[in-house]
DNA sequence: ATTCCTTTGAAGTAT
DNA sequence: ATACTTCAAAGGAAT
């Protein structure tokens, strides 16, 4: 049986990689796991400070915008620094993005231009191990589903096809022979999920947060809240067509679905098609981070008075990469297992099921801004120019240049010309 | 009521 | 092959 972590032909575990950041000015010692560290506090209430004293005026727009700058830093860092940590076959994200600013001693005048595919289901879908998924499971404490008792003792299931197709004529990354490692079936078919244990079961989802208020440990939270707990999102159509609820399943669009669901089964007098539109929304396996994340958060969170969830995600970003190889990649090999779990639950779903079902403000904001063509960031076209009975040799400088921090994209113009005789 | 913000990673699309 | 985009969670803030 294949061992977990060897790596050896797991498509899945393919991207799932270390990263090493421990050289990063500042942050060079190691942030114990546990420890919340007086500067994330400090920088995140400096931040917010900063970002909530702007005022309207240019100056201090500035001044903003630097504080931003300065609060972003790190994470810039991070990013910029990432290629030269990254393991072997870490993929670089956004490297353009974060790349330095074209801000900073810019010479130039600027001349601004204004998984229910079809309802059909695997026949895996009646064969669900009763080893927790992780989408049901607190990701971190319990790891239960992920311990080593449910992968060692798990047999190799017949029905777990080695590699499983999950949409016609596509082939998804291979299965590979460890899955049924990671979820067992019991000999004998025991292993399916009854409905008295099924996801219910599980508390992966944040308690209240007035919940984490107080001093938190994870482990015991989540533990302890495996049956007291029952994630909403249960109660309505959190369910796999099996019957079985799934914390990745959720009703379609959020909350009035949401209530379509929770009348408990009274008929709704809705056309078929509204109801054939409001299949429920299978979620996306949580990566390495996001799992992190939901660990950490309620740590975080009882750490420290903030309770904004964008603060809150710096400083888990931070802390993310202060974490060792080893700590990280307790994470990366759950969002394995999750992904493998959610490519059995749902052979034929794939990310792209949920696209567009965000609206987005920034991006039509994006569009916006860049519909007028970015011209290549530093092109240059030179060109003779006739200025009356001279000539002129002009160099036109189209200068694309992108601020994340400032969320700001502009395009500018410049030309330099001499005369020529 | 809806979207944004903010993070990293996976997976999708576009070139 | 590479670059870029979208979404996953969270919850206060902004629209």
């Amino acid at each position: 049986m294949p061992q977990l972590g060897s790596g050896g032909g797991d498509d899945l575990g393919a991207t799932d990689e270390m990263l090493a950041f421990k050289d990063e000015g500042e942050q060079e010692e190691k942030i114990p796991e546990n420890a919340f560290t007086e500067r994330d506090l400090a920088d995140l209430k400096s931040s917010l400070v900063n970002e909530s004293e702007g005022s309207g005026s240019p100056a201090a727009a500035a001044a903003d915008a630097e504080a931003l700058r300065r609060v972003q830093d790190p994470q810039r860092v991070y990013q910029e620094k990432l290629p030269d940590h990254m393991d072997d076959g870490m993929k670089h994200q956004d490297p353009g993005m974060y790349k330095g600013s074209a801000y900073s001693g810019y010479p130039f005048l600027m001349l601004s231009d204004p998984y229910l595919p079809n309802g059909s289901m695997s026949p895996l879908s009646n064969k669900v191990p009763v080893v927790q998924p992780s989408h049901g499971v607190h990701p971190l404490t319990p790891l239960i589903p992920y311990s080593n008792d449910h992968f060692s003792h798990g047999s190799h299931s017949p029905h777990l096809p080695a590699d499983i197709n999950q949409k016609q004529g596509v082939h998804r990354p291979s299965q590979t022979s460890d899955i049924p490692g990671f979820y067992p079936l019991p000999p004998g078919g025991v292993g399916q999920i009854t409905p008295s244990m099924g996801w219910q079961s599980q508390s992966v989802y944040p308690l209240p947060s007035c919940g984490f208020r107080q001093p938190y440990s994870s482990a015991l939270s989540a533990g302890a809240s495996f049956s007291r707990f029952t994630h909403p999102l249960m109660l309505g159509s959190g369910m796999h067509t099996t019957g079985i609820p799934h914390p990745a399943i959720v009703p379609h669009s959020g909350k009035q679905e949401m209530e379509h669901y929770d009348r408990n089964m009274k008929p709704q007098p809705e056309p078929k098609r509204e109801k054939e539109a409001k299949k429920p929304t299978i979620k996306k396996p949580l990566n390495a981070f996001m799992l992190y994340m939901k660990e950490m958060r309620a740590k975080v969170i009882a750490e420290c008075t903030l309770k904004e969830s964008a603060a809150i995600n710096q400083i888990l970003g931070r802390r993310w990469h202060a974490l060792s190889r080893e700590e990280q990649a307790k994470y990366y090999e759950l969002a394995r297992k999750e992904r493998q779990l959610h490519m059995q639950l749902y052979p034929g779903w794939s990310a792209r099921d949920n696209y567009g079902k965000k609206k987005r403000r920034t991006r039509e904001k994006q569009q916006d801004s860049s519909s007028g063509k970015c011209v290549q960031p530093g092109s240059c076209s030179c060109f003779p120019a006739q200025m009356g009975e001279s000539k002129a040799v002009v160099v036109f400088y189209h200068v694309c240049f992108y601020s994340p921090e400032l969320n700001y994209r502009n395009t500018h113009s410049l030309f330099f010309s001499a005369m020529v005789n």
